[in-house]
DNA sequence: CTCCTTGCAAATTGTTTGCATACCT
DNA sequence: AGGTATGCAAACAATTTGCAAGGAG
């Protein structure tokens, strides 16, 4: 199962490092990656994970979500919506790249996810050139979404 | 003279718009363009400002770089550090496309600018596959930078 | 003269932090 | 036992907003 795996990576993780596997990290890992696909800001996580366990406060889920993305196991994007958000790490999806990049429209601030694996070149450039270790990119788009351009053209 | 150029296609911008030319706009992209290079937070931007104008409010400084982004004058990144960074527009320093990119180092923290101009293709290939209209982009690479991969692999 | 814009200060809101208690190992 | 982690509430900081006064067209 892909989510005892992930679990155990968690676990080896933290005991590298000499921290402590608790119910809490164990639980918010678990809900990201049974949100596979979503952005998850803190606070959807925090409400999701607060259905079950009432008690987790807010605070411990920031403090994890930080853990988590220090350890590569979840990654972190910003849409500009004045909230970060998560999900759980392409690392532990699959064995391929993070080649989900995001097309944000000016106009609606629609947010479309889009997959194209153009930069594995443009890593190894920078490897090279800047002796810089690439280990995640963070890409988005600014433009207009293909509804916002036909109102733009009838002049709406 | 550039200066001039950026200052009068602000004043057709928003003439377009039937918005006003005010003294606060104008001297909020000069500033901008006199420091191209560097990423601004509102803050720093104001901070200048206020030199010779004082009575300039902060609330002013952060409308107009709203502005001035939605016009396309300015671009915006956002470097984790807690704020929003602005910059004179690529549009307005060159004719070629935006290809300033960051590194970001996952242990110390550190931004190293990084140009390369490998994305057009993927922007074709966007147009054409999701019918979305590029205008810009953001691309951040997290890593480790080569001084921090030093003293992970000597241990300390 | 009309509406846009500004400055000021208060309000908002995502995120962080201090601290006493509870929990892993 | 010993240090780490948690929950709570207070603290923070960047950004936004309401409003009366000022300024551009």
């Amino acid at each position: 199962m892909e989510q005892k795996k992930t679990e155990d990576l968690l676990r080896r993780k933290l005991r590298e490092k000499g921290l402590k596997v608790t119910h809490q990290r164990l639980l918010i890992l678990s809900v990201l990656e049974q949100n596979s696909g979503r952005h998850m800001a803190a606070e959807d996580i925090y409400g999701l994970v607060t259905e079950e366990h009432p008690e987790i406060g807010l605070a411990t889920v920031y403090r994890t979500l930080q853990l988590l993305w220090d350890m590569q196991l979840v990654d972190r994007i910003n849409l500009d919506d004045g909230c970060v958000r998560y999900e759980i790490g392409h690392l532990l999806t699959d064995e391929t790249k993070h080649n989900h990049h995001h097309l944000i429209c000016r106009k609606c601030g629609r947010v479309i996810p889009f997959d194209a694996d153009l930069l594995d070149e443009l890593e190894d450039h920078i490897e090279e050139a800047a002796g810089f270790h690439v280990q995640d990119h963070e890409v988005k788009f600014y433009g207009l979404c293909s509804d916002c351009m036909k109102s733009e053209k009838s002049g709406c």
